[in-house]
DNA sequence: AGATAGCAAACTGTTGACAGATGAGTGCCA
DNA sequence: TGGCACTCATCTGTCAACAGTTTGCTATCT
């Protein structure tokens, strides 16, 4: 999100050709804190420990925290620093009702425009998706691959992939304050197979089904009661162009 | 966005009875001097110069440069520091799709649920309407009210909320780059006119016609030529609950 | 004259230290 | 024994200075 050379992964402090700024480091090593669970929700982040702990000093460590809390993983209080952010389950709703909106939307537009080279790229997961699933059900994507980032990119929309990679970070967020729940990585394959399928099939009235479904699916599980709650109507739109 | 008394607005550097934090008004002052081209696109941020100017150090000062950042306002190079952003045409025509997404769906929901009192403000604003629409042409909203805002207050969605006010930032700054354009302020408050006039009788699918219509032609005010390349059709989606 | 290597100024990236605010702990008083 | 004021350690907010990099300029060589 900063520079080019940044990969949203766990950025880890060691030294490429040009070493990036300790504070871009930071924020990778921040970020994956968060959503693994080093740094509790509701936390407060102790800076001087923090920076000490990461071999920096407090200077860069407080440029990394106030992107932290434009990306929302963090809160402020006057005078009291920055704490890890919860989520309401309320909140939580809220974004699965705008991710609904965002990455159904990009699934359309995936569908539509995707360029050849993008489709085989699409191409290429969904055969591994089909090998997890013929695998057992401890199956797990690369980390590298991700279906919801690849979808954003395909929509080829800049400010759509912006909003849509923060609401992935949100979702992160999200996850981690409702608790981890039951394992659902089988179906969210098969699920992800649909996407898949329609996309490459440039079929958008599918992909805008598929997607939703899954969305819906992913929110269920985090509250099992209440997911029907958000009645936002399934209709397909005309494909972009 | 970050403090609870923080306002969008001008921030003076000024001192309330809690001071906020050297970092926070210089965000508020930066995105101002942003959007009103006191530093203009494609300009490098000399932060010595800009810290003396604002009577801070660098300190504070790099804090809010990276709350820019994560905003979109600037962009960062290697061991060059920041810039102020600028838009591509392509950027903004991606801007006007994902804002016609989200602030359509929000004054729908806006027509949906808002809340008695919630009517009651956007009257007030109806009146405020009338009022300009009956005086000259060179009328304009007190700066402390803005439609836009308060259709994404009304509906409802702290998720909807934060991203459709990150994009009337990104508006801001691609109005910046792309240039004034002719006066369309009385034509705007005609469309502003029958948004409000929608939502306030409650009726989601004139709300979404009216606000599309609206962004679209916000959006061909921008760009007199070649508005018609996004297609994303019109269709009203069932309100929300 | 044009190109290139070297030098110096300017600026970013980073650090350590100071000042003010917060809140936990302590002792005093009713 | 319960409540309250005070004290003090801890931590955030802020500043000034150092170090390494980039870039424009100058002088030299072809």
């Amino acid at each position: 999100m900063q520079f080019d050379e940044e990969r949203s992964g766990a950025a880890r402090l060691t030294e490429p050709l040009n070493r990036l700024p300790l504070r871009d480091q930071a924020v990778g090593v921040l970020r994956d804190m968060v959503v693994t669970g080093a740094l509790r929700g509701g936390e407060r982040i102790n800076e001087a420990e923090l920076a000490a702990r990461l071999g920096i000093s407090r200077g860069p460590l407080r440029e990394a925290i106030q992107r932290l809390g434009a990306e929302g993983f963090v809160e402020f209080r006057l005078n009291r620093g920055a704490f890890v952010r919860t989520m309401s389950p309320e909140q939580i709703r809220h974004l699965y009702e705008v991710r609904e909106l965002i990455e159904v939307r990009a699934a359309e537009l995936a569908a539509a425009r995707a360029s050849e080279t993008g489709i085989g790229r699409l191409r290429e997961m969904l055969q591994v998706t089909d090998e997890l699933l013929s695998q057992g059900s401890d199956a797990a994507y690369p980390p590298e691959l991700d279906l919801h980032e690849l979808v954003l990119e395909m929509a080829d929309n800049s400010e759509l992939r912006r909003i849509g990679s923060d609401l992935q970070n949100q979702v992160k967020l999200a996850r981690m304050t409702a608790g981890r729940a039951p394992d659902r990585a089988r179906q969210a394959l098969a699920e992800h197979r649909e996407i898949l399928s329609a996309i490459t099939a440039r079929d958008s009235r599918r992909a805008n089904r598929a997607m939703r479904k899954h969305l819906r699916a992913s929110f269920a599980q985090l509250f099992p009661l209440g997911a029907a709650e958000t009645d936002l109507g399934a209709r397909p739109s005309d494909a972009a162009r």
